[in-house]
Formats: C-alpha cells, structure tokens, sequence
DNA sequence: TGTCTATTTGGCTATATTGCCAAATAGACA
DNA sequence: TGTCTATTTGGCAATATAGCCAAATAGACA
C-alpha cells in the first residue's frame, strides 16, 4: 500500500467510522430535514444529554456536520447535502441480505 | 425513536462499520477491479495473513464480500455492485475539510 | 498415507468506544 | 449580581476492536 493511498483510505475510514452507529445515523437523517439543537435530539433519541452531545461531537469532528449557537441552544445541521443518496448502496446491501435470508429459508442455499 | 426505525439504524450502522477502516476500504477497493484470493490482499496490505483474514470475515458478515473457495484458495468478490458510487459523498466530506483548512491557514476563519 | 500451501480460528494484549453520572461552562434574564 | 436552562467535558466501567502469534483446518499432490 502507497503512502498516498493509506493516507486517503484512512481519511475515508474516519468519515465512515463517524456514521456507523445507528444514533448518529438517526442524527443525520434528522438533520437532513433540517437544522435542529441538542435538546430536540435528545428527546428523540431519549438518551442521556451528553451522550447525544459527544455524538454531535464525533459527527463535528469528521466533518459531517457543523453546530451554530444562538442564544443558549446549539443547532447542528449537515455540512455536505449529499448524505441521503449515500444510503444508496448501503440498502443493496441489506436487500441482498434479506434475500439470501429468505432463499435459505426457502431451502435454496447450502 | 420507533421500533422499526431502530431496526433499519441498526442495520445500516452494521455495514457502515464494517466498512470503516484502512485495510477493508482498500480491500473493497481491490475487489472493485475483479475478485482475489487471501494472500494477494495480504501481500498488498503488509499485515498478518490471520489479520486479513479476520478483516475479510468482518466484510462477509456484513453482506458486503462472498468467497469462493477453489482448490486451496479462497476468491473473495463484491456482493453488491455499487460501492465505488457510494463514496461520491464521503469525498465531498473531505473535500469541505480540506476547503476549511485551507481557509484557516489562510486566517480566513475564526 | 504424509507433506506442503492457503486459510481460518483461538487466545492474548493494547487500545478505542459507548453510555451514564456528576461537574463545568455559557448564555438569558431578572 | 444570582439563577435558570442548554450544552459540553471529565471520569468511570463495560464492552468491542485490532493485530499479532500459534494452532487448527482443508485441499492438493506425491
């Protein structure tokens, strides 16, 4: 593996290991409908305060979203519009595994 | 947070992860040009062939790679083929970093 | 059968992540 | 100033991950 390489897999990487888990993805499919503060978050998701906030915090930090604080809330909203249709591929995935699921159910593996 | 949406956060998050790191983007990446035998990605990745191996387990886990054994070796390809697409969005991510640091040094920021 | 090669699995340590509580910080407003 | 609310940070315990070595497994082939 080239440095170069490395270096851009590993940038990519963190972007991704920012996503996967399943509060944050809910963060951000929220986001995706708009700008929203921590506290509307943390009712929706209905984990403690500061566990959504160091979500926020690992979605900041790789870049995913950017927070704005007005008065004594903060609202967090995307910085890049294009996370919907990145599911894209991630559903095809999961369709593929419901069919082999179903398929072996079926009796039609192994 | 509803049940089903839960779920489907759930399983989303899965794949995420198991796409978020260095040596299984670059597997995934290699995969993209044809399938390939364990020892091929272990020479190219410079790690332990039982740490490709455990890599190549996580990815198959996760519905993302399927093997084929033949002979003595194992042929690992893509399951699903639209992974290349997938990342039009976490390069946009970057690229918006790269953009803010570049303001930043140029004093542009803060 | 035995031996060689390719791959997987078990076990281990080091490190990272998650989520809670408690405490600190920051702004609004009296 | 003090107090209230919103958010972040520190610290902790439980759990998960990564990577190596050693051992087990499986197929090829003599």
């Amino acid at each position: 593996m080239f440095q170069q390489r490395k270096k851009h897999l590993d940038a990519r990487a963190k972007v991704l290991k920012a996503m996967a888990h399943p509060s944050r993805l809910f963060i951000i499919e929220e986001l995706e409908k708009g700008e929203c503060c921590v506290c509307d978050l943390t009712e929706m998701i209905g984990a403690d305060v500061s566990t959504v906030s160091k979500h926020l915090s690992v979605l900041r930090q790789a870049g995913i979203v950017v927070d704005d604080k007005r008065g004594n809330q903060v609202f967090y909203s995307l910085r890049v519009p294009c996370i919907l249709n990145f599911f894209g591929c991630v559903e095809s995935v999961l369709e593929s595994q419901v069919k082999d699921h179903a398929a072996s159910l079926a009796g039609l593996n192994k």
